[in-house]
DNA sequence: GTATATGCAAAGCATTTGCATTAAA
DNA sequence: TTTAATGCAAATGCTTTGCATATAC
């Protein structure tokens, strides 16, 4: 998998480094979001010397090409996204910031009604749920 | 209206102070969300020392009270939203980070089956429209 | 009078950048 | 060979904190 990313993003020109396919494989490997903290970590499995400011590089050169997507979270920090697409939905634990992608139900009816556009044209919607993990919830 | 504020505020044990007083008419002389430089820079036109310590202190203050609401932009800063309540939308430029808050049509229709929920009390839902305004349009 | 809020300046973090070095193509 | 990527360390920008002083109650 990590193979087919890295020869589409050499098609677009970029130069494959053990370092940048490092990152991928840290990407792809994990089920969660990640921070860049720990794709750092798990790309040090793989190649121990990789910095933190290549990783920062890698990913948002990610971001830039559309492949990962980035999201705020509440406390400030950012976690990546390997998914992409118009339509991608968040399940947020307000806690630690656990989160998971989710397809919501109600989605194709959410519309915003001309006079609130205020001049703007729409691109994407993006929902977001908050709550409490398991975990979070016990500690409260 | 901040008076009303300050009371409702008091009356939980809140000092008031005149430091105070001026974040809070920052916030409601506004109708744009506001940076916590903006809320700052209204603040001292009513109180030319206040710090920016006590202008983040506050804000954080009124956030823990569910006064304000905080949204993390995408470059990572933060704006700082007078409106509270449980459902309450943005609308965003991409470019400049501009907000609007927005009452789009479909809220009510959405909802995140169980299946997906992994054990979390989903307690709130946002959704954010994303594009761009008319000065960023221009800029492309 | 007493506890709390303030301002200042310093500390913290996550993220970005400059630059000389190294390596992919 | 040439151009781009890397690592390091320093810089950045937003936000938080420690502490002595001032002030609301």
């Amino acid at each position: 998998m990590v193979t087919a990313l890295a020869d589409r993003l050499a098609a677009r020109g970029w130069r494959i480094t053990p370092q940048r396919r490092a990152v991928l494989s840290a990407l792809e490997g994990e089920h969660v979001h990640l921070s860049a903290d720990q794709v750092h970590a798990a790309a040090r499995g793989v190649v121990p010397e990789v910095s933190l400011a290549t990783v920062y590089n890698t990913l948002n050169e990610l971001i830039a090409m559309g492949e990962i997507s980035e999201i705020r979270l509440a406390d400030g920090t950012t976690r990546y996204d390997p998914k992409t697409g118009p339509d991608h939905h968040h399940l947020v634990c307000g806690g630690c910031g656990l989160t998971f992608d989710v397809a919501p139900r109600g989605v194709g009816g959410l519309s915003l009604p001309q006079g609130q556009r205020h001049g703007m044209a729409v691109e994407t919607v993006e929902v977001v749920f908050r709550g409490r993990c398991p975990n979070c919830s016990r500690r409260d």
